[in-house]
DNA sequence: CGGTCATGGATAGTGACACTATCTGCCTGG
DNA sequence: CCAGGCAGATAGTGTCACTATCCATGACCG
């Protein structure tokens, strides 16, 4: 198919699709002749899982390049599939110290970044020393310490113990007899998606309890 | 104190404090001469949870600004702002069809909205009919069908059974004798780092999860 | 066979965002 | 009395994800 069935079909406009192409996102079609290429299901498919991490799951283009290039990559098995996945949807630390003018350091996340890995040791989590969600986590735990959220890291588990099981049915669900790109894309989605799911039924939950802890009178205000 | 001390003790440069001024994020100081304004240590404060919302929180200024609008208004309840924070948490939805060049609608979406919107009043779960989260949760459902992840929103019924109990300990953390302001920013705070927090520790739990049933023997792909 | 028009490929431009830098006069502390 | 920090205003920066324009080509249509 050209360019424009593709679009049609993908809903993503053409001039997109073309920066993907230049991006290295998308693989470009087969040339046919120096205006014509053809573009097939995969190309389909592809954009759909493009436009699903970009968009269900915030991430930049250059995270879903890495993304892809794992996907894409034989060499790199599903355990790692989660690892890039996982480091894809971190936010990106601004480094370490960007030194704002004064060289004083607001910083007690070395602290939070200790007691986070002694909490990790602690539950004999096997997770790569590098990960983004290490840090993450501890830049969190300090902020949670600041606006007087308790002070330890074992506020989380109550959390962890809950992410565990949810993430043993869900890595659990993964058929390790289907052919290596749909696991790798079925695994990558899961990621992503369920995060955000989770996120927004939190908050769903959480305005179903503040209601009934501090709603019915309205706003009232005393 | 002057602003080059709340510079010192915030860790945010002077070029970037006055730019929250400017944008309303944070009240001016007092003004003792043209040249001349005092600050606080409710600037200081101030200053922490904004840069807390963005960077924990991952929230754009305008939400920042909303939020903040909502902390400083005395009529508006604690309830009120679990609404609030939520929505600024809630990825802004690039509106209704786009209508990417073809008017071609891959947009399930609306049927992932019926379902989700059926699948909370089975759930008796008191929320805004216009709370950002249910569409996103919608979008998120829309995309894990397509990848093949269950069918129905029952999917969820597990992570919400936890998010509800989890939302309830979370709320009933805060004490309502507090003054409002610091119990504001204590329920906003908490809204956006455990949300942080738990996707952070859900995708270590995945990693862990994952290296038990397909790692150990190191990538080597059959 | 000739005209038209979508296409592939390249390059430049856009608008949003979150700052950052510069400039202009002031005061004010030393 | 004057060097220097400060408030306030305006303009500039870099990044990001597109989007628009251009050009030469060649497929399809009559």
């Amino acid at each position: 198919m050209r360019i424009s069935e593709l679009c049609e079909r993908s809903g993503v406009a053409v001039a997109t699709i073309k920066y993907y192409l230049r991006e290295g996102l998308l693989h470009p079609g087969l040339t046919l002749a120096p205006n014509r290429a053809d573009y097939d299901d995969e190309h389909v498919r592809r954009l759909r899982l493009i436009r699903a991490l970009i968009e269900v799951g915030g991430l930049s283009i250059a995270n879903v390049v890495q993304t892809l290039a794992a996907v894409d990559d034989e060499s790199v098995s599903i355990h790692d599939a989660f690892g890039v996945a996982q480091d894809a949807l971190s936010p990106a630390t601004p480094a370490l110290a960007p030194t704002p003018t004064s060289s004083n350091s607001p910083t007690p996340c070395t602290d939070s970044q200790l007691e986070v890995d002694r909490w990790l040791r602690r539950r004999r989590w096997k997770v790569r020393p590098d990960a983004a969600a290490r840090t993450e986590l501890a830049e969190t735990l300090a902020a949670l310490q600041q606006f007087g959220w308790g002070h330890s890291a074992s506020l989380f588990d109550g959390l962890a113990d809950y992410a565990l099981e949810q993430a043993g049915l869900e890595v659990g669900y993964l058929d390790p007899r289907q052919d290596r790109s749909s696991l790798m894309e079925q695994a990558i989605i899961g990621t992503v998606a369920f995060e955000q799911a989770y996120g927004a039924i939190r908050r769903l939950a959480l305005e179903h309890q503040s209601y009934q802890r501090f709603g019915r009178r309205r706003s009232v205000n005393a």
